[in-house]
This record gives structure tokens, sequence and C-alpha cells, in this order.
RNA sequence: GGCGACAUAGCCAAGUGGUAAGGCAGAGGUCUGCAAAACCUCCAUCCCCCGGUUCGAAUCCGGGUGUCGCCUCCA
């Protein structure tokens, strides 16, 4: 069995094969730092976190670089309006970057790439093209002359006479600098009062998508397995990383190319352009009840490449969605010692998990076709499900009817799997001593409720039982006049 | 106008030839003084529409309709 992927180049599904068998090699395109991230970006980089874990957990050597676009109009206009540095900004939004995708469980990448420090490479690659006749210098700007590059639209499907005929109400003829519209920038020169870098055609900066072209080669290689990014990234900025990279090395620059789909709100595209989005932390200050787990599991619970609508309703579902899979995943700490298992047996067997179990294999089938999380998903809810019940057994009859062993390989399982899609349940919060009633007070007041209710007094065991209720002690009546009592969290 | 994607229950969603995963929501039952919690059970004769191929189609083919994306910065 393989890993099958979706390959925007060929439009099809395409067994993966590497390079160097057991390694993937992997570029994603980062982002422009000159704002917060919106859930559009959480997007992209849940799914291309987990595509990686999965990739990992699969066998492979797996190396990630993604990059930072820090030199930029929008950055510069930001830099502006604050009266401060484009690198300000930039190192703002970066920083806020991390935080954002940390608090999404997105593992850092292996090497992050920044236009800034990337200056020499991009300058001696746009060298090359316009030593080999794929790039002209025009008045300090540097352009890439498109048709020059005979592969020009592979990736996006598209030709040059369709691009004219759609585009030519917005093509800008006052461009005059290009010696066709369809030509784009390599290199700007400097405007007065804006940063800018020395080079062989004068001062100035980078154009956005030479960046990637440069970096790629710098960190990874020629050609890499796999690029991915967002699907609205295929055109213009992907098909001009091609044209620029393979202009240069002849080679092909990815074998695979994945694109994510996007975030719709409303049935719309989340964009800025739009002023529709919602950042990560607005959301999360919005809705301090939202677990981060339950945005990630939102994204994942669809096929990647779909495009996916955000509404409160959705998102509500996917927090209760997200509790029923917590409470499996915290079925080990919870009651594992109960049932005699040691809490090091629980690190210890789940890194070497048994494969060959029929929860593992439909998991895996269905994540090896294109990264199907949805499918995968089906598992964990299963197992979870299981655990739950389990657990609720033991809380409400004082033991689960299924053996220890077995719950112990369940709660492996899915921790191990969760842990593949970056679901995580966190360490729980537990406070240093209970807030709220003593159980001295507890159990005065049920003491009472008791007394009542052998009284018939049911309005006053009502109101015991709503105290206890309001101060999170929730009651469990059970058979025969015994009433259990455990503390929500 | 060009290129492309998608259409499955109340909502989200998997499933690409063999008779509809999963989640959320909902319903009924057991228990209970009533609840809550818990446990048990149920919840698409059918996959946008119309034709066709096939023993058999949500899945393939043809034709519609609708929604969205890209063609400008965009994850």
């Amino acid at each position: 069995m393989t890993v099958v992927l979706y390959n925007t180049l060929s439009r099809r599904k395409e067994p993966l094969e590497t390079l160097e068998p057991g390694k993937v090699n992997i570029y994603c395109c980062g982002v422009t730092v000159y704002d917060h991230c919106h859930l559009g970006h959480a997007r992209c980089y849940v799914v291309w976190d987990t595509v990686r874990r999965y990739l990992q957990w699969r066998g492979y050597g797996v190396y990630y670089v993604q990059n930072f676009t820090d030199i930029d109009d929008k950055i510069l206009n930001r830099a502006r309006t604050e009266n401060t540095s484009m690198q300000t900004v930039a190192d703002r939004y970066t920083a806020a970057y991390f935080e954002d995708m940390a608090r999404l469980n997105i593992l850092e990448a292996d090497a992050y790439t920044y236009a800034t420090k990337t200056l020499d490479g991009i300058q001696r690659l746009i060298g090359e093209l316009e030593h080999k006749g794929y790039a002209y210098p025009a008045d300090g700007d540097v352009y890439y002359a498109v048709r020059k590059f005979a592969g020009y639209g592979k990736l996006s499907g598209r030709r040059l006479e369709d691009l004219q005929a759609g585009a030519s109400g917005r093509v800008n003829p006052s461009e005059t600098l290009k010696h066709d519209p369809f030509d784009f920038a390599l290199w700007k020169a400097a405007k007065p009062g804006e940063p800018s870098w020395s080079s062989p055609w004068g001062p100035g900066r980078p154009g956005w998508h030479i960046e990637c072209s440069a970096m790629i080669r710098e960190q990874l290689a020629d050609t890499i397995d796999i690029h991915m990014g967002g699907s609205d990234l295929i055109f213009p900025h992907h098909e001009n990383e091609i044209a620029q990279s393979e202009a240069a090395t002849g080679k092909p620059l990815a074998r695979y190319w994945m694109h994510n789909g996007m975030v719709n709100v409303g049935g719309e595209k989340m964009s800025k352009s739009l002023g529709n989005f919602t950042t990560i932390r607005q959301l999360f200050e919005t809705n301090p009840g939202l677990s981060p787990m339950a945005l990630r599991l939102f994204l994942l619970q669809g096929q990647y490449r779909k495009p996916v609508d955000f509404t409160a309703v959705a998102l509500a579902a996917a927090q209760n969605s997200w509790h029923t899979l917590r409470e499996g995943l915290e079925f080990g700490p919870q009651f594992g010692p109960n049932l005699g298992w040691q809490p090091q047996d629980l690190a210890a067997e789940a890194a070497v998990l048994d494969r060959e179990t029929a929860s593992v294999q439909t998991f895996q089938v269905a994540m090896d076709d294109d990264f199907n999380t949805a499918g995968g998903l089906a598992v964990l809810f299963d197992l979870a499900k299981d655990l739950r019940r389990a657990g609720n057994l033991i809380t409400h009859t004082g033991g689960a009817d299924t053996d220890s062993e077995t719950l112990k390989n369940q709660w492996q399982t899915l921790v191990t799997l969760a842990q593949v899609l970056g679901l995580q349940a966190g360490p729980k919060h537990q406070p240093e001593s209970p807030p709220g009633l003593s159980v001295a007070a507890i159990e005065e007041l049920l003491d009472q409720r008791q007394q009542a209710r052998a009284a018939k007094d049911f309005a006053a065991s009502d109101r015991i039982r709503d105290q206890l209720q309001a101060g999170g002690i929730a009651l469990i009546d059970k058979p025969g006049g015994v009433t259990e009592w455990y503390r929500q969290s």
C-alpha cells in the first residue's frame, strides 16, 4: 500500500514516489507578514501540518520548509500608516504567526526562510534568468518574459491567449516598461523613501514570486517532492515560480503540487479584499469556550481540496464533536491507573502500536487516499465512543464490561491516531485545590437532601440539587436511594 | 468571455460499479418522586434533474440546472 495524492499538475491522484526513497522534501508557501492570520491561513497550515504528520507516521523522513514574505507593498503600507519600519511590522506579525500556529498544534517547520535573508540567492537567480534570455531589465526593474517559457500555464491549465481574451479589460496598459502585459516583475526599482537593496540593476527590492524559487533552490534542491499552498496561489504565483525555476535549472521544480481549498463565509471566499475575514485570535477572543482543537477538527472534517463554509453552527457542532473525542482521549489518564496500567507503559507501548489492527488499517486506507481525514476521523470517533462508554460505565456502575487490555489498546490507538491528525487533549488543568464546596459540605448537603426526599419534600430536595449543580457538583441518583456525586470539569 | 471545481439526510460529511461511513442535532425506551447523568434502540428505499451503458450506478457516459473558485493582492 502506498500513499496516493492529488497532483494539481496532472489533475489526477498519483502514487507518491519520492526522489529519494523514504524521504520527502516539502516546500510550503507561507504568509506575507502584514497582518494577523485569518481562518483561511488556519486551514492551510492545519491541512499541511496534518499531511506532514501523516507522512512521518507512514515512515517518511520529512523535511519541511516554509517561508515568510517580509518584503512587500502591503507591509510597507502598514509601516507607513504606523510611521514605523517594514522590518518592525514584519517582525510583529511573524511572532503573531508563531503564536497562532502553536495554538492550533501546528508543528514548526524544519527551516523557515525570509525574503530579507534570501537576497543573494534571489539576485543570482534573476541574473541567471537574464543571462539565459528569460528576463530583461527596464529602467531599474527586471521583468520575466513569459512568452519565452514554453511551459507557461501548465500548472493552472491556461493559455496566454485565453488570459489575454479574459483579462483585456483588466490589463493595465500604462505599464509600458513591460514588453508584454503578462510579464511580471522579478526586481522592482526602489522608490524614494522605500527600503531597498543594491543590485546589478540598481537599488530595489525583489518581486513576490522570485523569492520562493530562490528559497527552494537554496534550502532544498532544484527539484523537490511536494510543493504546497493555497489554491488561490496556483495562478499566477505558482505558475510564475515554475517559469522562473524551470527556466533557470531546466528541471521540474516539484514532482507534486498540492493545493488546499478556501475557507468560505456565507458561500464566499474569506479574503482580505472582501473584508469578510476573521482572524484566528479574534475567533478565540469572541468564543472563550472554544477549543483550538475544535477548530482543527472542524477543518479536518472536510476534504482538504474542497471549499469549507465557516459558520457559527458548524463551529458549535465541531466543538461538541471535539468534546466526544476528548472524552475518549482522557480515558487513559482518568481510568488507566484504576485498571492497572502503568503510566510509563502508556507512552512506550503507544510508540510501537500494532498497526495490523482493523482500526489502524481502516485509518491508513482512508489517509493513504489523498489524506482523507474525514474518513480517518470516523475511526477515531468509533474508538472514542467505545472508551467514553466504558468510562461512563465505570463512573456510573463501578465497572466496565470490556477487559482492561482491550481498553488499553483502544486508548493507545486513539491517542496515536489523534496525534497523527494533530489532535491533542492537552494537559488537564487541575486546580491545586478544587474550588467551591468542600467534600464535607457536599456530604452534608446530600444528607439533607436525602432526608427531604425521604419526607417527600421534593421542593426542598430539588433546591439542594440545584444548589450543588450551581457549585459544579453533579448528582447521580442510583436505585436504592444511593446518591453519588462528581465534580463537573 | 476563458479555465477549473463541486452538488449525498435538518446541518456538516465519507464513499468512484455491488446495493449509503462518521460527526452534530433529533426521537423513543430503561432508570427516577421528577429530573440530570448513564445505558439501549431508532434516524437517507436512496445520493440536483433528464436520458444512456450495465445483471447491477451516488459511483461510468451524454445533456441540463445550480453554487463556488481562479483569470488583480490573496492561504
